[in-house]
DNA sequence: GCCAACGTTGGC
DNA sequence: GCCAACGTTGGC
């Protein structure tokens, strides 16, 4: 089971939108590195959950629960199945917080601040435990 | 709302 | 296939 992380603009879809729904096709990701994230996403996978707008922060988490596939609608898209799993407490865990640990150099979400799906290598999970988030 | 950094497009 | 011009993302 790996960890990835997906970007969202909470005005284009929230993480309460996604509770609302339970379920979602996660689409509109155009960008080779990012599809390629998405392509290697594979059942029971889990999917940190990340708003871009006003403070960026981790907010929730997902399960992905099939192959993705193309998007019938764009050929140059890619769909990933995903479920909610939890809204994480509040406060949410930040970027600046994240940059500030000094632990997360080699972090895409760090080094590559537009990329918008990325895995997250299991080396920073602690550490992301550490500041707060509850993975159980 | 600005703008740096990055990605994409299209003319050659 | 290069690269200038343009468009987009996301952090601030």
């Amino acid at each position: 089971m790996k960890y990835f992380l997906a970007k969202t603009e909470p005005s284009g879809y929230s993480i309460d939108r996604l509770e609302k729904d339970r379920v979602t096709s996660w689409n509109g990701v155009r960008n080779p590195q990012a599809v390629n994230f998405l392509k290697s996403m594979q059942k029971g996978d889990m999917v940190f959950i990340y708003h871009t707008e006003g403070q960026s922060c981790i907010v929730g988490l997902a399960e992905v629960i099939g192959n993705g596939r193309v998007d019938p609608i764009d050929a140059k898209s890619y769909l990933v199945d995903m479920k909610f799993i939890k809204k994480f407490k509040e406060p949410f865990v930040t970027l600046k917080q994240i940059k500030q640990t000094g632990k997360f150099k080699d972090f895409r979400l760090v080094r590559q601040s537009r990329l918008s799906v990325m895995d997250v290598p299991e080396e920073y999970l602690p550490e992301l435990k550490y500041l707060g988030l509850d993975l159980d």
